[in-house]
DNA sequence: TGTACTAGCCTGTATATACAACTTGATGAG
DNA sequence: CTCATCAAGTTGTATATACAGGCTAGTACA
């Protein structure tokens, strides 16, 4: 990177920059075009590419008249495709509850150490809980946070705010990786989510980064009679299509 | 939509127009700034941002100093993660095959037809193959296409061409619907596949559109302990991280 | 013939300017 | 006190202009 960045790319990184070393917080507002005309030395249509591309970008909104404004990083997330299992089952119209098991720090071994990018040994946070819907459980949740990411984690109450908004709130999330992979399981997940021997499993794995490194590990075990994931897709710049159109997908016989 | 678009939105809209009526081809030349500065009467800047915008999202690739072009399809439909199965085996650097069980025309019914918005009875092509890697099967594919998107469907050797790389350079696909389950399989899916009866499905059932309407609809059924689905998300505008950071996720012991 | 060079087109960036539309808070009239 | 109006600041768009740098084809030169 000898060449130096254009100018508008430069005013990106720094806003961005602001933002994810919580300079900005959400819904603080942004330096405006005219103030990074002044402060920057820059013209404002340059001002106005980099803001306009914040924008589209999700990091800030724009108002016209009013300003722009650091993006919640809920809104956010949705790029990221991180579903709230508690937002989903709300959005559904049912009710959400959840039952913490665990809630420990622990010293990470193994896949949870090598995922996290830590030493063996470090100390994490362990949290195990099951997410319920209409009281039947749809999920256990079984993941490791970095404790530099999250200090207080041990003192927050899980059971009225999901570890998913609690970490999202703490920081932005830049970054997930995930594996969605089919399998049996052991009897103790089989306890958990109340199913028999014979159902299979709907296994998401999943990291996420903030700052650069992942920060946390998850491990969530569904009912695959009870759970599935959707996905819908569009390209950008499409007048989005009414999403009324939508058909659900019936269950199928095969 | 009473309120007229801005110009640079008008240009956005005419040129996608033109790439998705099939008018402008991939690798076929886009009207260059200047060009469009004459027909259409705008400043360069306004032609500019236009064309970059279709750059930024995809549907245009532009080379300083040769001109701007149409994107390979291909190259867009990460974007809607629709993963053809040959290029990811090619990619982890084993053979893939295939072979195809039925090739044929059908009437549609029941959940095909509502899938595909089309009455029952309409005639549909049905495509029923199993891919292997390595030599051994990894997925069933059991797809209907509208015949109207595909005329020649059933001219088609699938067994060299996969038949989401024919489609895909048909016609762009706009949009794409797609649910992930774990279940079951029954006896057909499970000789088909080679497992036996205690081994989970992990079942991808997709419907892709295409000019405003569903094109394809797909049922893909894959061993568990075979196949898994990965998912890596970065919000845009960040400059990615080395992908070769991402270590990949070893075999969980559950 | 072959090679070097250049003119001309292209994208990429940056600036100055202009006007429209929206929002908010202050100001002034009733 | 209340309401209408207005001024100032903000984003959104559009234009004209300028220069840098990449690419290509054709031309001039050896």
């Amino acid at each position: 990177m000898i060449a130096v960045k254009p100018r508008y790319q430069q005013l990106k990184d720094l806003i961005i920059e602001r933002i994810s070393r919580g300079e900005l917080l959400p819904s603080d507002r942004v330096p405006s075009e005219n103030e990074l005309v002044e402060s920057e030395k820059v013209s404002r249509m340059t001002a106005n590419r980099a803001l306009r591309e914040l924008n589209n970008e999700g990091y800030v909104e724009r108002v016209a008249g009013r300003g722009t404004f650091v993006a919640d990083y809920r809104s956010r997330s949705h790029l990221v495709e991180v579903h709230n299992i508690a937002d989903e089952i709300e959005r559904r119209g049912h009710t959400h509850s959840s039952q913490v098991v665990r809630q420990s720090r622990q010293r990470a071994r193994g896949e949870v150490a090598k995922a996290l990018h830590v030493e063996q040994g470090t100390e994490v946070f362990h949290l195990l809980l099951v997410h319920y819907e209409n009281g039947t459980p749809i999920q256990i949740e079984d993941r490791h946070v970095l404790t530099s990411f999250a200090p207080n984690c041990l003192a927050q109450d899980f059971e009225s705010v999901t570890p998913s908004a609690y970490l999202t709130g703490v920081a932005p999330l830049q970054e997930a990786e995930q594996v969605v992979r089919a399998s049996m399981p052991n009897a103790a997940v089989r306890q958990r989510l109340q199913i028999d021997a014979s159902e299979p499993c709907l296994v998401i794995i999943r990291r996420t980064w903030s700052g650069g490194r992942p920060v946390t590990f998850a491990r969530l075990h569904h009912p695959g009679s009870r759970y599935e994931l959707t996905g819908h897709y569009t390209p950008p710049g499409t007048s989005r299509a009414a999403s009324g159109d939508v058909v659900r997908l019936e269950k199928l016989s095969q």
